[in-house]
DNA sequence: TCTGGGGTCCTAGGACCC
DNA sequence: TCTGGGGTCCTAGGACCC
């Protein structure tokens, strides 16, 4: 198995005894159009875009038969018609993906438990603690995507090395349907000659930035002097970089990550300007804000509004709460004042969009206790609090310190105790 | 061509506290 | 008094990723 990429170089997926490259990247390809086939069989072959056909929508995904006319993701559905008139647009299905991205994560979780999911059609698995039972990091890959497509049908890439970023590249290079393994000694190699856009965080304005330089390539970023880096793009970015054009990269597999926010925005299909229509459009998206911080058993400290003019300008407003909170009309509230006060009144919107942030666990106070009697009443109201935000979502106080009781609430309320969210 | 919806992370200034 | 520095929180904006 080998191909030739744009500037004519061999890359070569064959069979690697390599046991350096012990970080796996494994990404689906064209994941959403591929679940949309699995349901639309007679399909196969043809150019499949998924999306509304709206106006002002966008590409959600595009099979590998659309992308050959110049359709990606992200791209106005107009254009993307333009370019290929032929294209069958399917509406996206998300509870479909996510219960295909679920089985696909509990494959890799076959492999090992070091498994990091990094979105719904992508992972990351250190598999350095398989090789003595699995083999090569060749080998599991390859059993990997055998297995995915056994179990599901549908196809992914697996990139190999010695760290994410390098990893993460290779799948995207392996694709589609393939496996690439970076031996360690063989990075710089395969880095240098790449774009700067290859770089983890650098998207279009960076690459402008990195060109004023005279930078097109991973290896000019790896050579330029650091201080010339850091007064273009800053000494933090600067760093960050330069590292990256090395292939040095620290991060290893996180098990599981906090959710930091959570938002819901609509663009209208013509811009709106009616205080009253855009009051209830808060309504309906603060009401979807509050549900997801239930279900997740948290709530928002922070309600911010984001507004979207005519001409694109996007501004935001937040506010703290005095208490966080998990209620819509709470969220609405907030979000409606901030509307109120923004003196944009009347200005016709584009989009419209509420997010619940600084989360935290929600807070049960269960009242006095100091014995075990009261104790024992407690351990019941914490059941009461696992069963509906779910096992683990709550401890007590009292076994935070294992067998010793710590007073977590002010001492003025002589030994009011409260339930500790795991994240506070 | 005319730009979605879900997020994360970073920067920077000002308030406030010690 | 016209004057310090560090730390943390809050807010706004922007780049970036899938």
């Amino acid at each position: 198995m080998s191909k030739q990429d744009g500037s004519g170089r061999l890359i070569t997926a064959e069979p690697s005894t390599d046991t350096t490259a012990t970080m796996l990247h494994v990404d689906m390809d064209a994941f959403y159009a591929s679940v949309e086939l699995l349901e639309r069989p007679e399909l196969a072959g043809e150019p499949v875009i998924v999306g509304h056909r709206s106006a002002r929508s966008v590409v959600t995904a595009a099979s590998y038969e659309a992308r050959k006319y110049g359709v990606n993701s992200a791209m106005p559905m107009a254009l993307a018609l333009r370019r290929c008139p032929q294209a069958i647009v399917l509406e996206p299905h998300f509870e479909r993906y996510s219960h295909y991205s679920q089985r696909v994560m509990r494959l890799l979780g076959e492999v090992t438990p070091m498994v990091e999911p990094l979105s719904i059609d992508e992972a990351f698995l250190d598999v350095s603690g398989a090789l003595r039972l699995l083999g090569t990091p060749w080998q599991i890959g390859t059993r990997l995507r055998a297995r995915v497509f056994e179990q599901t049908g549908l196809r992914c890439s697996v990139g190999a090395a010695s760290t994410k970023y390098v990893a993460k590249l290779a799948s995207g290079r392996a694709k589609p349907d393939g496996l690439l393994v970076i031996p360690a000694a063989g990075t710089v190699a395969f880095l240098h000659p790449q774009p700067v856009t290859a770089l983890w965080g650098v998207g279009g304005r960076s690459e402008e930035q990195l060109g004023r330089l005279g930078l097109r390539t991973v290896g000019d970023v790896a050579e330029v002097p650091l201080e010339a880096l850091a007064r273009a793009i800053g000494p933090a970015n600067a760093a960050r970089l330069h590292e990256l054009a090395w292939g040095r990269d620290p991060r290893t597999i996180e098990l599981s990550r906090e959710e930091k926010s959570v938002g819901h925005e609509t663009t209208f299909e013509r811009d709106v300007a009616d205080p009253v229509a855009l009051h209830r459009e808060l309504l309906r998206l603060s009401d979807a804000v509050g549900a997801r911080l239930r279900r997740a058993g948290v709530q928002a400290r922070t309600v911010s509004l984001k507004l979207r003019f005519e001409d694109f300008t996007t501004i935001t407003r937040s506010r703290t709460l005095g208490e966080p909170t998990d209620l819509g009309r709470r969220i609405y509230e907030e979000a409606r004042s901030l509307y109120d006060a923004s003196s944009q009144g009347g200005r016709p919107v584009r989009l419209i969009g509420v997010r619940g942030e600084g989360l935290v666990g929600a807070v049960a106070d269960l009242g006095l206790w100091d014995d075990d009697e009261q104790w024992r009443e407690v351990e019941g109201t914490v059941d009461a609090i696992g069963s509906r935000f779910g096992p683990g979502a709550v401890r007590p106080a009292a076994l935070l310190g294992g067998t010793t009781r710590r007073r977590i609430s002010g001492g003025d309320d002589g030994g009011r105790q409260r339930v500790v969210p795991l994240n506070e």
